[in-house]
DNA sequence: GCCACTGATACCCACCGGGTATGACAGCGC
DNA sequence: GCGCTGTCATACCCGGTGGGTATCAGTGGC
């Protein structure tokens, strides 16, 4: 309950330089980012470690490396950011238009560009349709950018999907589940097929996977390097790779693309997401709309019960 | 990646205040618990509103109430105070004997006391019987306080018990699952039957159930006020109150308890549980572990399907 | 050898976080 | 009514420290 100051807990400050050093691994270019000189930088972050009574890098000849305490402070360090900046962000959000009433009237929600579209479309209908709705933001977010945004506190809530998104941090409800696709080049051989599997179009010569980054950085390997649908969808159409795509992705299908189920790739899961402690009026009305569509949904439509794993 | 300064990110040093303030709703006690004078308390406050462009409490005549966006900061805030808390601790961890090697040697296991057991036991067997285990201090947790060690970071990893804890923000594994009891005097009539329901044992007058903390504060009731588990067994014991634990929970009963199955109550299940970005390799050689134990454990005794809810 | 480039040190200044004294204002008792 | 008490805000001062510039001290490359 009482946070204890000075020596057990860290400033804000001291960790955004301590980042930024981690990051850069040159104490120059890591001032120059922070916009300072780096006489300061040097003093602080050896303040910092005379404060912890820890080691976080290692200064040798040309450089610097990171000590096993400086990895472990460059992962807490980010997500204290993370919530510092999420608080300000939620916090200016909730006092927006100084709504005196008391609750916000106002919720963000980041969604995955190009997907979801009849259950974003019918939970906003039926949300809006609600006495107490507030008015909902759409945050398109590319790729699995919905996890930083509800974690920096750019959004408040998060359609998401397992196991392209992780759900880690977060609170969640299932809301649907559903069969992957295999999206070709229409003239391709396999486009033939009534159902494929995941080994028939896994390192394939010809049609090599695209790689997409996971926290900014690329795996090695022969497929091209995409950063959003529109960019796969080409990349199919010109015949150069093959993607797998949850069926409702049908939005973005061209002409040129052929879609056939995939048997065996695990299903992929919609939830609805919101950070751990936030827990509005608005956000549990919203949440509360989007559990009950769902499950009306599932018992009007027949319940396909899904293989595990 | 790059964390903005200024007016995007909060000091710590201010969300300590505002937090203390937000929980005294007065600026005098609030500034003797920070251990400073009230008047750079008041200013700093000011200051945080003007920078935030957001009002964060009422001050009318008499006392200070919080706005809605003041209540938002102060779960956020609070948050934000943990990670930071946790970063200090976790780094300080990690560098302790500023081992060299790079890995951290030590790992800090948060379990609910008089719990879990052979779980536990057969846990720790395993884990160090791994060639690169680490060595885990057991952190014995009163009621549901592995939550806050884990996110305060005085724990690494921690034993959970869904529905007694919540698994919000953190990652989990799921390890075992079993039915409840209910624990009665030995002498009172209801001892006598085979089983019970949740029904049989609920408003009962002569043993009305006792009540613990959620988050410091006691629910309105009949019944006792608790904070352990051996005020629990004693209360029984003294005839005083009926008591629900998990089928494990046997060592703690006294002669003079009497345990009941329910033949209706949630079942209980253990979660091995740690923060959501920290996973060094020690924690995942744990994890995995615990994991694998539980699913041998499962293959071997009959895997018994429990109803849900 | 020198140079380029790294991070560390030395020194100075200005800002601001914190202290004390006091003010403004509301409720309450006589 | 008036003054007392308790609240938070204001005024003012001071010292610590965060930040700047100039410079030093290693180290690898040519």
């Amino acid at each position: 309950m009482a946070y204890a100051a000075a020596v057990d807990t860290l400033e804000t400050r001291e960790l955004r330089y301590f980042v930024a050093v981690a990051e850069e691994l040159h104490f120059g270019r890591a001032a120059e980012r922070l916009g300072m000189a780096q006489p300061p930088l040097s003093r602080a972050i050896q303040q910092l470690e005379r404060r912890l009574g820890v080691c976080l890098l290692e200064r040798n000849r040309r450089g610097v490396a990171l000590t096993a305490a400086g990895r472990v402070l460059l992962s807490e360090g980010r997500a204290t950011l993370d919530a510092a900046t999420a608080a300000a962000r939620r916090t200016r959000r909730a006092g927006g238009a100084d709504n005196p009433g008391g609750a916000r009237n106002r919720l963000v929600l980041a969604v995955k560009t190009a997907a979801v579209h009849e259950l974003l479309q019918n939970l906003l209908d039926a949300y809006a349709a609600q006495p107490d709705a507030a008015e909902v933001e759409v945050l398109q977010c590319r790729m699995t950018d919905q996890e930083a945004r509800l974690r920096d506190g750019s959004a408040d809530v998060a359609l998401m999907h397992v196991p392209y998104n992780s759900l880690a941090g977060f609170d969640s409800e299932e809301l649907m589940s559903e069969g992957q696709l295999a999206v070709l080049p229409a003239g391709h051989p396999l486009a033939a097929r009534k159902t494929l599997s995941v080994a028939d179009i896994t390192d394939l010569p010809d049609l090599p996977r695209a790689r997409w980054p996971r926290h900014g950085v690329y795996a090695p390997g022969p497929g091209p390097e995409i950063h959003d649908q529109t960019q796969l969808a080409q990349l199919v159409a010109l015949g150069r790779t093959v993607a797998v795509v949850p069926e409702s992705a049908h939005a973005w299908m061209w002409p040129e693309h052929a879609a056939i189920p995939l048997t065996d790739a695990p299903p992929v899961v919609t939830h609805i997401a919101w950070p751990t402690h936030s827990r509005s009026p608005a956000l549990a009305s919203l949440i509360r709309t989007a559990v009950q569509l769902e499950s009306s949904r599932q018992t009007s439509v027949t319940a396909r019960r899904l293989p595990l794993g």
